[in-house]
DNA sequence: TTCCTTGCAAATCGTTTGCATAATG
DNA sequence: CATTATGCAAACGATTTGCAAGGAA
């Protein structure tokens, strides 16, 4: 299993280090077209499999059926708008005593969680109101 | 929008209410096949769908690709097994102040959140030792 | 030269949908 | 009878994969 550079993965990095909103395997794949005309989706999927597996991006679910990609891998917590579908990063502190707390009267080995939040954002709230 | 009564709908729910492990619609379809032979995927998927809609069953995304319903409606937390992908019901109370804290620092209305953990269940942790 | 990576297209998987027919009220 | 529900098969959207050709070490 050994890597060799590649200079469309590259620039999928490149382009998942500018943004903040979790683009999806499409939208990396729109993106990088700018550089790389040729790209197949295949290819973008690939890569994005590949640096979530080494770790360098994370991959997202967060139940729209679309897996999204993040490039800030630090364990932190996401929004959802139920409205327009955006996800946003949190600003709070994670929740490791509730991988405790759901520990405690199991048999067998929790090791972590998975949480998002949902509900509507700001954009969204007036179109309610 | 008006409903009518329809066996095989009885049927689902029926097989659902036997089972505690959140089966998918794959599931429902071949154990409800043994009442109704000539049931089709197709069927299955509409009345999952519907039950869902109308709140008499619950639709569980654990990140897997595939989708789960569970019988129990009343909210709660599941383990997923990170080696056979079995789903479970966790003991263990809400944590609605989890929603309040994320609306802290968050411009925009949270409602709730979806949450899950993940692990190793007390069948597969003798794999691993 | 080795073998990883690509582009392309076809395949896969879970789920949804259109349509003619059957069942329900 | 008016309508909803069904079975079937085709369509779907997201993702994966086989393969021959291209690129990196």
């Amino acid at each position: 299993m050994n890597l060799k550079h590649s200079r469309q993965r590259d620039s999928i990095k490149a382009f998942l280090s500018t943004r903040k909103d979790h683009p999806t395997a499409e939208i990396v794949y729109t993106n990088v077209r700018q550089s790389f005309p040729n790209i197949s989706l295949g290819t973008v999927y690939r890569n994005l499999t590949l640096l979530a597996d080494l770790g360098e991006i994370a991959r997202l679910r967060v139940g729209d059926g679309v897996d999204r990609f993040d490039y800030d891998t630090s364990p932190h917590y996401h929004f959802v708008c139920s409205e327009c579908g955006r996800v946003m990063d949190l600003e709070m502190p994670l929740m490791e005593h509730l991988t405790e707390a759901a520990g405690k009267s199991f048999e067998g080995k929790i090791e972590g969680h998975v949480t998002y939040f949902y509900g509507h954002c700001n954009k969204c709230i007036q179109k309610i109101i």
